[in-house]
DNA sequence: CGGCATCCGAGTAGATACTG
DNA sequence: CAGTATCTACTCGGATGCCG
């Protein structure tokens, strides 16, 4: 485990002290974080995102045969917020049969590599995760 | 915007691909990446978990005043879920009237470094995405 | 004070069928 | 092929009341 010192600790909190003050005044019923959050960092979106990283051009199908377990439904719900938020470019060919498309923009682009940074510390500690919810679970009765 | 260069796209779909190169296979029905997020990156969490970095220590009504707009329920599952997976620590004193105080854990203040970095990813761009928003939803008709 | 139990309503997900 | 429509099921959040 990569430790942190006190000293760390304090720079934090003045980070965080210049991102939300005034959020401590409990104005914050509209929250940025809490709202950008909200709608690029479920389940769906993420994986959407990295597997677009990944293969730089998708098709709806495409997408949906990676993303398992994924409905018509969620998937198209996702793409579209996804697009109205900027992350992806949308680009339909009205061939026949038609062909549509999908491809991270350079904001996404930016988006994923903060993504990928998330993943990895999670692919660090996920085993720590995971002993530690078993420690709780199996719990030492007192 | 930061500007990325194709080569830096290079770089991230080889970190993927190194990453989940076998999710590929769609065995991906347990992915440690889908798990671990849902669980720490739901709107409260992410709150309750900066507020605990910049407070060290809080106790569960001083929290609920913070994270504005939780309810006891909600509030109480995801300082469970939190300890559970290790994020945090909760002691208690039992006094009268009893105490309770929740802190961060190494491995929390871990997670609030990245944390910290997606919000001011976050705050940076916020605006570009409120305005792509509205440039999709005033649509441009045709 | 901290926080669990219960109930209820709203939104969301999933499965399936259908269309341009 | 790329979605939409529809219906159902279920989870989630909020409100309230109770208890150690």
């Amino acid at each position: 485990m990569e430790t942190i010192t006190d000293n760390q600790k304090v720079k934090v909190a003045k980070k965080l002290k210049k991102m939300f003050g005034h959020m401590d005044r409990s104005e914050m019923e509209y929250c940025p974080i809490r709202d950008v959050m909200a709608l690029a960092s479920d389940k769906w979106s993420i994986l959407i995102i990295l597997y677009l990283g990944y293969y730089p051009v998708m098709r709806f199908n495409h997408i949906k045969k990676r993303v398992y377990g994924i409905s018509n439904k969620v998937l198209s719900e996702r793409l579209k917020h996804l697009e109205t938020d900027g992350y992806l470019k949308r680009t339909m060919y009205p061939e026949v049969p038609i062909r549509v498309e999908y491809e991270l923009t350079d904001f996404g682009h930016s988006y994923l590599k903060k993504l990928i940074d998330l993943t990895e510390w999670v692919t660090d500690y996920s085993d720590l995760i995971i002993e530690s919810r078993k420690a709780k679970s199996q719990g030492v009765p007192k």
